[in-house]
DNA sequence: TGCCCTCTTGACGGGGTCCTCACCCATCGG
DNA sequence: CCGATGGGTGAGGACCCCGTCAAGAGGGCA
């Protein structure tokens, strides 16, 4: 699961970073309120997962932590959890309020750190409330493609894919015309950042060209990666 | 909103059900773990509102808070704010990994034990109680499903289904055609995030195809999850 | 207390997916 | 024209994932 750090202090934030790695969160790092709304609101150019939950710390350098986290209620429903030095009950009670799912104090256990972020994102609702009414159907030509089914049908026929099949039709089709390099396929479809040295990704590209029945939707980039065409 | 207070002092209890009436709050009243188990699961006489959260103090008489915490969320998928005057770290992430969604610490300011319990319920999906009329009925070809009294039937011929084959139905019920990943799954519908090894899902998916007759109704999607699919 | 229902776990097996490997072809530079 | 580089292709086998079965733990109810 993605998590969103927001911390302005470099040595604090690769400290919580390692641990919550530990724990299995992809962890990404925002230095400021603006760069965590950024990294929050789905941006047309790179559609991710959305994140799971996101960590604000209020000692911010640009703008008030508070007003941040009320940004974040207003697009997303994606669970904040409030870490911050300032103890009293007004600021707990006033970030609760704000729309913060939780309010911890620092210094705080990373133990129970990461027991009240597994409370959190296992609330009901947590799982599917990821950001705001992502695109969820891509239209390119006669292919179809719809996300929450995993469905593909290309002329109105559905088309059987298998899972990486579908991962890699889904990114390339999230830019059309917009070409992926090797390397950043295989971390986002295969998750890991191990460079294969077999003809791994050239079969799945093989496999789906051969489904689709559209051999040149898929381009190839020599010495690059591959993109989608766009439709005329 | 119904709120369980679960707290052995009578006097204490009289005073918070107080604050929480003031704070538009229908308080029901437990003594003990039994008391409470009784009143939160649904009996089939008395046909009223669920319960919007639990408020439960850990200091019982006759069972341990924990252990109460645990058949609280073996049974249903109310929120749980556990209130006790343990302050230590273990215990806090003892009970936050039970299942608790959150844990405050006594004595605590109650304009905070009322901000905690409206960060517990905004959730989506938590509001069971006064918020959206969610859909109670649901129709997917010959079956029929009962959100309110939890039942089942196919061609109108009523099917006996245990709590977690229930669970499990109608959160995929819910979107039909929709694919619903295996650990979103566990986290919805068994509330932990607990990452099992065994065949736990399987096995109950498998029960389902089988009582509800139609094997294909649940659709396996190899290395994702599972579907409903959409009726015709 | 004893029985039954539910849930969990583990072993086992089958079948779909994925990766590897070898070889082929296309492109590009000299 | 020729070699080097990099992608395309077609098997085959390994691995992974899921379905099934059986056994056991735990709680509920009489």
């Amino acid at each position: 699961m993605r998590l969103l750090l927001v911390e302005d202090d470099n040595h604090v934030a690769a400290a919580v970073s390692a641990i919550l790695t530990r724990h299995g969160f992809t962890v990404v790092h925002a230095r400021s309120g603006d760069e965590a709304l950024r990294a929050l609101l789905p941006s047309p150019e790179k559609e991710q997962d959305p994140f799971g939950v996101v960590l604000l710390d209020l000692g911010l350098p640009d703008q008030d932590g508070y007003e941040v986290c009320g940004k974040i209620r207003k697009r997303t429903t994606t669970p904040v959890i409030m870490v911050t030095a300032r103890s009293d009950v007004r600021s707990r009670i006033h970030g609760l309020n704000l729309g913060a799912d939780d309010y911890i104090v620092k210094p705080y256990d990373t133990g129970e750190l990461i027991a009240r972020i597994h409370a959190v994102i296992r609330r009901p609702g947590a799982a599917t409330g990821g950001a705001a009414p992502a695109e969820t159907d891509l239209h390119l030509g006669a292919v179809h493609i719809d996300l929450p089914t995993r469905t593909v049908s290309v002329d109105g026929t559905a088309v059987s894919l298998t899972r990486k099949e579908f991962d890699l039709l889904a990114l390339l089709a999230q830019r059309p015309g917009v070409v992926f390099r090797r390397e950043q396929i295989i971390s986002e479809v295969w998750r890991t950042s191990w460079e294969g040295t077999g003809r791994t990704l050239e079969v799945h590209v093989a496999s789906l060209r051969a489904k689709l029945r559209m051999p040149a939707l898929i381009e190839t980039v020599r010495g690059v990666g591959y993109r989608l065409v766009a439709p005329a």
